[in-house]
DNA sequence: GATGAATGAGTATTCATTCAT
DNA sequence: AATGAATGAATACTCATTCAT
């Protein structure tokens, strides 16, 4: 089972030691059932602790599955926006971040099942981390490099075009070419003529900073 | 309730309209609490039979539930077929094809809403209906009017496109604009530049083929 | 465990037999550790049956309690009503039908616990059992033998001095002391002087319909 | 919330001041939802404190819920004590204790509803409070005003009428006829005939000691 | 004494599924 | 084929109680 947000809270106080645990269980679970199918007496188990814990997290499943969702994301959120600490335009921000979480989402694969299984449940174009998204779109707009209104409908697309091809690619192997396709497709919704979207991936891929093996995230795991 | 394949199977023999009755009914349980949370003892209810009848003629919730999707999806794909029958183009039937489906799915919101729950559960791209989508992207190939290679990837991201657009329209009301981007987006995917995109869609638009209005099925209904 | 409603139902469909089961294996439990201990499981336990045989036939805890104490309460003045056939004057009813009921109440144990113990939960006056004892005391009133106005108030005082009656003597053994008391007190609720009150239990008693040792009810029984 | 036993223990050591406040926060949960539905959890929430330092006062619910009433029954009682000083007619006492023991009840509504509640799980005549009853009850027999032996079952069926009485009254508003009839109905248990019961509860009233309004206790309360 | 996180037994309730009629 | 009573495994959630800090 990966540890990573038990491991992060290392160091604070117990409860929130305990919740971040309950959360990495509530991951494993997630990403192996479904979190349809998850009953909440296989997170408690799956973290060594009695099923009457739970209950002082989380209300309910719901709950736990937005609690895991929202650290997934904005774990990955926060990784990608670090890498892309010097890369100025907006449009190629575009499309490192779409690349690299999908990457990064493939790599980790309880990760990206969670939230593929989330996705079904809910728009998630409100995420919290999705804002990232939207800013970098705005940013590419505001350099009048992209011309397009960025409203809820282009937002709510775009993920269904990532989300789906996360799903899609979780089943096999990691695949660069589907990973192309996706990104140079959401160019293309952005208003890029096909073209021009080929020739801005390849642009980006020359600063390397879409080399999927370097795009993981040091995950601790055990088991 | 809609009673649609009930009706449609009169002059059947008994099983089938019981089997149709049964249809008819998960539909409008589906529609109203999703699949997921629906109960097999509720669609009997609604049907006004007995329960084990249920498993007289489905497995299943997911048996009924794939008949359920298939029923819709391939009626209206039929109907769509039957009113495209002089519109050669393959472009053109790719456009009213999705421009229809998406109003035939609001105008009858049960449907709508089954699909996009039953879309939250499994991929679309394999389901028969999506067929007669994969025909005619490949007739505008034929007809060089389209250069893309039509993959399972594809269709999955053109069926986000459109699950996702019909679930955020099922809440609000009718937006022929939403509607437009939609066919947009499909058409940018389908190697479109934003241009050609929307010039196709205003073209096609002339022929009156996407009167919102007209593209209503009959659907009887009672209560 | 007694089986009274069980056997009562015997003729009748399979699933009036079932109900009298668990009427009267809720009955027993009841009347063991008091409603509000009682859980579903231990009633089904009781009965030999599945826990979810349970929700075929009763909504919750709330409604098996109903249920019981109602069966129990008309089963109680139904018999008590066919022994005073040929009683004409209310009053002598009123006392008669007051001491037979505790009595019996007394004599089938698991019973007086039930009613005692519904009790504490709800008011008893509206129970349909309590007609009788309104109608009782109206007849009363009419033949000129008494002088109050009959509402809910004073039949709760007058529920409420044999409900305590009853609970106070369900730990011990019959006292046909207490029992006198208890009559006495309901006269002089409804406007007897004490020495009145004394008399007329006098003369009812002359007419052996006050033997405690007659007033049981055949219960059938086992273990 | 009111605050009377928190209140009251102002000055005391700091046990008996959370103590104190335990009870406030009991009878505030108690009023609300019942002793049975009421939680620990609850009460030590009411309080502001943990759960924990529940268990530092009381043993359990039960535990508490005895405190509680005691601590309320004997509060009024005292009071009550107070006001008929100089009253030595035990027969008017009774009158006046129980006529102004409701008052205060239905006045400070929590505690009426918390001695209802508790008087429903547990018999009330050995509550110490209802020594006071026995004692006036006692002093009329000592008078020759009262003719009957004063044993458990007369004080239990005198605590029926009155807590009955109270129970109808906490829904509505205060309503001295019912007041009244309750006082009289007692008085009958106590061997008076109609006609001169109700002379002596006029005969007590023209005391003005029967004044709904005057017979409140100041209790602080807060929000 | 106070805290509050952890516990885990207990309970109601749902629901797919079976099967005798 | 249809019925519908019975089943019993599964699961969410509660809450009194403990105990280390």
């Amino acid at each position: 089972m990966q540890t990573y947000f038990r491991t992060q809270s290392i160091g604070s106080n117990k409860r929130a030691r305990t919740r971040g645990m309950l959360i990495d269980s509530a991951i494993e679970v997630f990403s192996t059932k479904g979190i349809e199918d998850a009953s909440i007496n296989e997170i408690t188990a799956m973290a060594g602790m009695a099923n009457g814990t739970f209950y002082n997290h989380f209300k309910d499943k719901d709950d736990v599955a937005y609690a895991s969702t929202e650290a997934i994301a904005l774990e990955i959120a926060k990784q990608l926006n670090d890498r892309m600490n010097d890369l100025d335009q907006g449009v190629s921000r575009v499309v490192v971040a779409s690349w690299s979480f999908i990457c990064i989402a493939l790599a980790a694969r309880p990760w990206g099942r969670v939230l593929v299984s989330q996705y079904q449940r809910r728009p998630v174009a409100e995420s919290s981390a999705f804002e990232y998204m939207r800013g970098d779109i705005q940013r590419a707009v505001t350099q009048r490099n992209l011309d397009v209104t960025v409203d809820w409908f282009l937002l709510e697309q775009i993920a269904a075009l990532m989300m789906t091809a996360l799903r899609g690619m979780l089943g096999g192997e990691l695949r660069t070419e589907l990973l192309a396709r996706t990104c140079e497709n959401i160019l293309r919704l952005l208003g890029m003529t096909p073209l021009q979207a080929k020739r801005e991936l390849a642009r980006v891929s020359r600063h390397a900073l879409l080399d999927p093996n370097a795009s993981g995230v040091a995950i601790s795991s055990e088991i």
